[in-house]
DNA sequence: TGTCCACAGGAAATACGGGGGT
DNA sequence: ACCCCCGTATTTCCTGTGGACA
């Protein structure tokens, strides 16, 4: 048969050159932590990060001399190593003061969700176990109190990385006015406290007088460069993919896009990934071509991804921006849009926002880049917010299309 | 130079919804 | 079951603004 004949070539081809040898070194997340580790050990061995490598230990080498430093606020965008640096860091400082006889632990508090004040403590207390979680009915006093009870006992070091403060939503100054006043003289614990942020301003706006007792040296994380990704890459390539199966250049040009777009590692990585991927289902060697391809995939999920993930107000918004402007850069006023809104949302049985809402759902669309907005005054005639589609060509209709499967089931 | 259009976007008021306490 | 409280979403109200026009 044709079709037998066909699946078994390509189990053959498959199996005579696979492009993926293991998969979860594509993916962080089927990484068991040791593992984690090792794969940035491996990276920093060949000095990436080095100069952010030796603040941070120099930061803490006091501790290992029994003093206490101060504390440490870690800044750059996502993907720039702070968490991953951080933590390895913390686990190879530990082993040191373990073997000169200092006690010393750490705790990771990860505010990726954003979370108001309550939450956040309770989370502290619960990683200290010292605490269940609540949703509610105890009063933030309280969960304070069990924190200082739990840590009475322990006269040692207590490093706490807080990751992505700033989300933090609601009260951030409570928040910190407990880590940095309140805990810190309720017990014979030495506490360090180390901040990642992405948000470089994140301090600006916080209470002034917990901000003078909020004494910090900082270090910033600039975005990877070009040849740091590369770094990066080569040992994702050679713990995961057929090195013999690569087109010259494959990681150059990966690592060129991501540098070029955001230089996050995270992200190189998802690239590589999907490159290999595409290579893998069509059964050939990893070529460049196929990176483009990988390239437009990704940019696609995340349009769709957003959408999948937006309040049916923002999609009908979304879709009706997409239905009245059907090609690229051209511009039409805001009004105009407003209309169309309305009558999809009519379409959709949803009923329609006041333009107040609509503007502030453009601005959304022009943050994530849908839609490029300018402003336009006309003069005596007023002032108009031109719109125009700035997604690539081809990914309207499969948005329209998802958008419509979306609110069709209400 | 002053006027005034037509919208932007800040602030405050209000509606909504979910969860806990009684 | 009912009420209350809180956080969030939306509306209402209002002030500000660039520049053509007179």
């Amino acid at each position: 048969m044709e079709l037998d004949r066909r699946i078994k070539e390509r189990i053959e081809k498959s199996a005579a050159s696979p492009v993926i040898l293991n998969h979860a070194f594509l993916d962080d997340e089927q990484l068991t932590r040791d593992e984690q580790l090792r794969v940035l050990q491996d990276i920093f061995e060949q000095n990436i990060r080095e100069k952010e490598i030796s603040t941070i230990v120099s930061h803490f080498a006091p501790m290992l001399r029994g003093q206490n430093p101060v504390h440490l606020s870690l800044l750059g965008k996502t993907g720039t190593g702070k968490t991953a640096t951080t933590l390895l860091l913390l686990a190879h400082i530990q082993q040191v003061a373990r073997e000169k006889g200092i006690e010393m632990r750490y705790e990771h508090l990860d505010l990726s969700f954003p979370r108001p004040c309550f939450r956040a403590i309770n989370d502290l207390a619960c990683l200290l176990n010292a605490s269940k979680r609540y949703v509610k009915g105890i009063s933030l006093d309280e969960m304070a109190g069990r924190i200082e009870e739990s840590l009475a006992g322990y006269d040692g070091f207590l490093v706490l990385f807080i990751d992505e403060v700033d989300h933090v939503n609601r009260d951030i100054d409570a928040f910190l006015k407990f880590l940095v006043r309140r805990l810190p003289q309720a017990i014979p614990t030495k506490l360090v406290l180390v901040f990642a942020s992405n948000r470089l301003d994140w301090r600006r706006d916080i209470d002034s007088r917990v901000k003078s007792f909020l004494k910090v040296s900082e270090l910033i994380f600039e975005p990877y460069n070009a040849v740091d990704l590369q770094v990066i890459l080569k040992a994702r390539v050679s713990k995961a993919l057929n090195q013999d199966v690569i087109e010259e250049g494959v990681v150059e040009k990966i690592a060129a896009y991501a540098s070029r777009d955001h230089g996050d590692a995270r992200k190189a990585v998802e690239l590589l990934a999907k490159s290999a991927r595409i290579a893998e289902t069509a059964g050939s060697s990893l070529t460049l071509g196929m990176v483009d391809q990988a390239y437009e995939a990704l940019e696609m999920d995340s349009y769709l991804e957003f959408v999948k993930t937006s309040p049916p107000q923002l999609q009908a918004v979304l879709y009706a921006a997409l239905e009245s402007l059907p090609n690229r850069d051209r511009y039409r006023p805001a009004a105009d849009i407003y209309r169309a809104y309305e009558r999809s949302c009519r379409g959709f049985g949803l009923c329609p926002l006041t333009q107040r809402r609509f503007s502030d759902f453009l601005n959304e669309l022009e943050l994530y880049g849908f839609i490029g907005a300018k402003n336009v005054s006309m003069g005596r005639y007023g002032r108009k917010k031109q719109v125009a589609l700035i997604t690539p060509d081809g990914v309207g209709e499969r948005l329209k299309a998802t958008i419509r499967m979306n609110l069709a089931g209400r």
